[in-house]
DNA sequence: AACGAGCTGCGAACTAAATT
DNA sequence: AATTTAGTTCGCAGCTCGTT
């Protein structure tokens, strides 16, 4: 078996957002085949490159009894570190962040972690999505924070918007969207709050609602 | 019992690159 | 130039499992 390009890139991407499940392999390797997409590839094609990846032991996988869906991460020679942590309580989250993180790859962004918290008190996105040269921070979130953490998070972001980033979007279901929104409101600066923007596109399960639309 | 979702095996048609 | 090998894509049939 040979790698193509296109396999490193996957592993790539895969290594960076650490678990995905088909429905990020399906807007990934739609994404990489040409730079950007406007559609997934089939179902049965990402099984076959699941299949073929793993074959050569580079990802893992598992269909867990109570998610409906395959979920793919890379091994050791697949990634060159040690698997993550599977069945955390996160991994609903990681999961609905590959998703995001697959459709940002399919308009032509790039896709890269946050930077490092500074301490204790800061805030790490979840995601950074950039495309010729301008910065969006990516959030998703698929249950409410404690309130008082919103006035934290939102006075971080607020600062961010000032310096490298031109945008904070937050991934979200449509309830916590509605949230996000209203704590945005009250403390976000007005200069910056514009450029803060939800998206009511997950189910309660962290799945992409079919047809929602991706507006970036 | 019937249905839908998701996964796999298989076959077919195609492209790209390496080999002869 | 012809052949071989690898990869890509899709649809269909058949399977399991959970829901109606």
């Amino acid at each position: 078996m040979q790698l193509t390009r296109r396999d490193e890139q996957m592993l790539d991407w895969l290594n960076v957002v650490r678990m995905a499940d088909m429905d990020g392999v399906r807007w990934a390797l739609a994404a990489l085949k040409h730079g950007h997409a406007d559609n997934p590839v089939t179902t049965r094609r990402a099984n076959q490159w699941v299949a073929r990846m793993a074959e050569a032991g580079l990802v893992e996988r598992v269909r867990p009894m109570y998610r409906n869906r395959q979920i793919v991460w890379p091994t050791y020679a697949g990634a060159g570190r040690t698997p993550p942590a599977l069945f955390r309580q996160t991994m609903r989250h990681e999961l609905a962040v590959a998703a995001v993180s697959a459709r940002y790859l399919a308009k032509g962004y790039e896709w890269s972690r946050d930077r490092r918290p500074e301490s204790p008190r800061d805030h790490q996105g979840d995601g950074l999505a950039a495309r010729g040269g301008v910065v969006e921070l990516v959030e998703v979130e698929l249950t409410t924070k404690k309130l008082a953490r919103y006035r934290v998070i939102h006075g971080i972001l607020g600062q961010r918007l000032n310096g490298e980033l031109a945008a904070v979007t937050y991934w979200c279901t449509p309830e916590v969207a509605r949230v996000v929104d209203r704590e945005a409101d009250r403390f976000v600066f007005r200069d910056q709050r514009n450029r803060l923007v939800t998206r009511g596109v997950f189910d309660n399960q962290g799945r992409w609602i079919e047809g929602s639309a991706f507006a970036v």
